[in-house]
DNA sequence: TCTGGGGTCCTAGGACCC
DNA sequence: TCTGGGGTCCTAGGACCC
């Protein structure tokens, strides 16, 4: 049977910042999305906030009642910064290339734990403990988590199980543990059992909002109910994920271990504006700044695409505006890596939807029909091509990568995406310093 | 005049995840 | 004034093939 085990930052982002300013450990601290438009992240104490208290007017119509505490989750920022700034909390804009590399040392470090590592998301890896010493996981578990507090002032949590599912499972119960370690390999059946009665099946991995309603309908309340479903029916009933939930809940592993990350499939480059935006002159510079930004992680992977998808909307929750959403797509003939025949084509397709007169809120670019370019099918009738698998086109993108990974990103760029960025970017009014990435932003350290 | 059965591929939409 | 971004997998239905 093989053992797995899921490391997980506590409230990451908020972690990220409080490992930089310390003195803000006793104080509610929250992250915004891009734009400072909602709460991501927040550490127990800002979790733990009081919705209710905040005055109903400012909640929207008909005042807002707190449904639980972590309800302060995706809250709009300018809906709770009242309440926020009355219980001292501090705020920060989301500062991806602080958290980025916070992660990886993070990781690293998990690592150094086991034989085997899948980094399944910026905050979470999973760990193959398999063939270690069974009586001391816990105690090996410890150890990892004061070495990551310790050597990067990160708390983390780490769950055990003989599926990742369990494993989710006994890392969303160790956050309630004394230790924050929590291993499901030892325990008794009936132990585990008992302590499956007490967890709803909205909190198991993969039961989300609408699985949750149906299996609830149908009497299925919580892990230890689930369990007890002959799986076959419950595929028949729900489907073949809920059965595989259900399996790896009793210990039977059908999820498999990736240890390197598999090529996206799809690219998805997609911003709101800091403004709205009115005119073309200005969508076509955010698209193609998107464009370029979708290519340059195509490059990265060693892919080509074969489709390019544009979509823009106006803002959906302002219903005052007129609203406006659409989306085109274009399919290349050959496949391409070059931000010059993309955008070409992305700036095709926004002219098929573009129409004048709304404010828009937000556009995104996809490129899909993804293939590697190592193993391209060449056409033996194309023309001569002009930008995949063109020598000079491909040296042209590897400078252009080359120069903006030295000097920074944007430093060099098409001119469609260039002049008036001001009039789109998006907002971080409340940014901290990247602390480990840049050297005018490190820690200064005084000694008195 | 009658008109089966089995299969693949593609796409759109839904549900879920962090 | 102000509400994020980036993914995956599954399913159902239609087109098409033999």
């Amino acid at each position: 049977m093989p053992i797995y085990a899921l490391v997980d930052g506590n409230s990451f982002y908020a972690s990220c910042q409080i490992a930089f300013q310390p003195e803000l450990i006793n104080r509610p601290v929250v992250v915004l999305s891009n734009n400072d438009g909602c709460i991501v992240a927040a550490n127990s104490i800002a979790k733990n906030l009081d919705l209710t208290h905040t005055p109903a007017n400012s909640l929207g119509s008909g005042g807002y009642r707190a449904a639980s505490p972590s309800s302060m989750m995706f809250q709009p920022f300018f809906k709770v910064a009242p309440l926020l700034k009355k219980y001292n909390t501090a705020v920060f804009s989301s500062n991806y290339e602080l958290y980025a590399d916070m992660s990886q040392r993070m990781h690293n470090i998990s690592a150094q734990f086991a034989f085997r590592q899948e980094i399944y998301s910026i905050d979470e890896s999973f760990l193959d403990f398999t063939g270690l010493p069974k009586e001391n996981l816990e105690s090996h578990a410890i150890k990892l988590k004061q070495r990551v507090f310790q050597w990067i002032g990160i708390p983390v949590a780490v769950g055990i199980g003989h599926s990742k599912t369990q494993a989710k499972l006994a890392n969303h119960l160790a956050k309630k543990q004394a230790n924050g370690v929590l291993d499901l390999t030892q325990m008794q059946t009936s132990t585990l059992h008992a302590l499956y009665k007490q967890v709803k099946v909205k909190n198991i991995w993969g039961v989300g909002r609408q699985l949750s309603q149906q299996l609830t309908e149908q009497g299925i309340e919580t892990a230890y109910d689930l369990i007890k479903c002959d799986p076959k029916s419950l595929r028949k009933r729900f489907s073949v994920n809920i059965e595989r939930i259900a399996l790896e809940l009793n210990g039977q592993a059908c999820l498999s271990f990736h240890e390197s990350p598999a090529n996206k499939q799809n690219i998805v480059s997609s911003r709101s504006f800091g403004q709205n935006v009115t005119e073309f002159s200005v969508m076509r510079e955010a698209v193609s700044s998107y464009v370029a930004t979708a290519a340059e992680k195509l490059r990265k992977q060693h892919g080509t695409c074969q489709a390019v998808t544009v979509f823009i909307t106006t803002p959906p929750y302002q219903t005052r505006l007129p609203q406006y959403r659409n989306q085109y797509t274009l399919p290349l003939i050959y496949p391409t890596d070059s931000t010059i025949l993309l955008t070409k084509i992305a700036l095709r397709a926004l002219q098929h939807i573009w129409q004048p007169g709304y404010q828009y809120q937000k556009a995104s670019v996809m490129l899909s029909n993804i293939q590697n370019k190592t193993s391209l099918q060449t056409d033996l009738f194309a023309p001569n091509p002009q930008y995949s698998g063109n020598p000079k086109s491909d040296r042209l993108m590897k400078t252009l990568d080359k120069i903006n990974q030295q000097m920074g990103k944007n430093t060099l760029q098409l001119a469609s995406s260039g002049l008036q960025k001001n009039r789109w970017k998006m907002n971080r009014n409340l940014i901290s310093k990247r602390y480990t990435t840049n050297w005018q932003e490190l820690l200064t350290v005084k000694a008195n």
